[in-house]
DNA sequence: TGTACATCAGTGAACGCGCGTTCACTGATGTAC
DNA sequence: TGTACATCAGTGAACGCGCGTTCACTGATGTAC
């Protein structure tokens, strides 16, 4: 049955939204179109009406998680105390963070797989960690003194605490590595 | 026709070796079992009389690229300079180290896919983890001021930094994460 | 404003394909005497 | 040391399954008059 277009928007939404979770969680091979519908409320044959491939939805669904995610660090950034960069890294670094990639950072969920994926979608990170950069110099560098390289090196920290904090099998090593980077340089 | 016991041993350690190669350049979900044992020079069906499953080889080849990185890491150290861990810096934030997934870091290339993989390949993370700690912890540590907390935060950095370099469509910013990140602290 | 009809976002089965895994078979290796 | 035979690491086809994608069909929506 034909839907308004309303709901199609909204449905095509939920799909966006649904995967840019799942993708995050299971990784771009570790959910297929049939499981992501279904996620999605839908059945597989919806897909083709509004994308054009996985790979299409692949690319979207990532720009999405990305936006997603920059918002999500202005909130923090703008709920900061006097120290926004220690609030923001406080936050990363959480126990929270790390037991829920779906909802977490793409870099740390995504990054890892992007190379093996299209031009649209590395360019997509492109732009997503220019943005983290400039945050992350705006937050960190004491008035005018904004470091480009500095917020560089703060946010691969960054990333590579959560992803190394995610793959230990030991919860103790994984919290020695969270805290070990809950500190600024 | 039977394999002499020599040579099954190292079609099977050729095996290992070409899974650690792939599973690092491809993932763990981008080659299968045929295209595997093809690059091995063997078909399909002689896997299963060397391994139980493809998670058990997945845990194998893991074990096997980890080890592999450990020793890799102590050549550079045993021909460092007077700054051993600037050498060690300078080696892992290589263009080369960058473009060859297949050889390079195992944390950069599969920790972000460890947490949906078994027990044992998360344990193989942990002890390789504690090794790469301790060991930057003796390069860069000032006499015996080893620093355990330092090595974390620089290991993570440098994980995250080839990750993201490595994500990135922008060649430019590419290299501006390598350059920013070949410093200590 | 009301009616007739074209549109199209859904459904759910089916497509070909590659996946991980199994199996009957082969024939050189390794063992027993 | 030489012969008879069991072993087993290979081969390559086949298994069931889930993948991404296509398609005939449905019926409410949106449009034309």
């Amino acid at each position: 049955m034909r839907m308004s277009r309303e709901d199609a928007a909204r449905n095509r939404s939920r799909v966006v939204k649904t995967a840019s979770e799942l993708f995050r969680k299971e990784g771009y091979d570790g959910i297929g179109i049939a499981a992501l519908m279904k996620a999605s409320g839908m059945t597989n044959g919806a897909f083709y009406k509004q994308f054009e491939s996985k790979d299409a939805l692949i690319a979207e669904a990532t720009a999405h998680a990305l936006a997603e995610n920059g918002r999500a660090w202005d909130k923090v950034l703008a709920k900061a105390g006097d120290d926004p960069l220690g609030d923001l890294m406080t936050w990363y670094l959480s126990d929270l963070h790390r037991d829920r990639r779906d909802l977490g950072c793409t870099f740390a969920a995504l990054a890892a797989e992007a190379p093996r994926h299209g031009a649209d979608v590395r360019q997509a990170f492109d732009g997503a960690l220019r943005q983290a950069f400039a945050k992350l110099s705006a937050a960190g560098g004491e008035g005018e003194d904004a470091d480009q390289a500095r917020a560089i090196r703060q946010l691969s920290r960054l990333v590579g605490a959560l992803i190394l904090a995610r793959a230990v099998g030991d919860p103790d090593l994984a919290e020695d590595i969270l805290a070990a980077n809950r500190t600024p340089e």
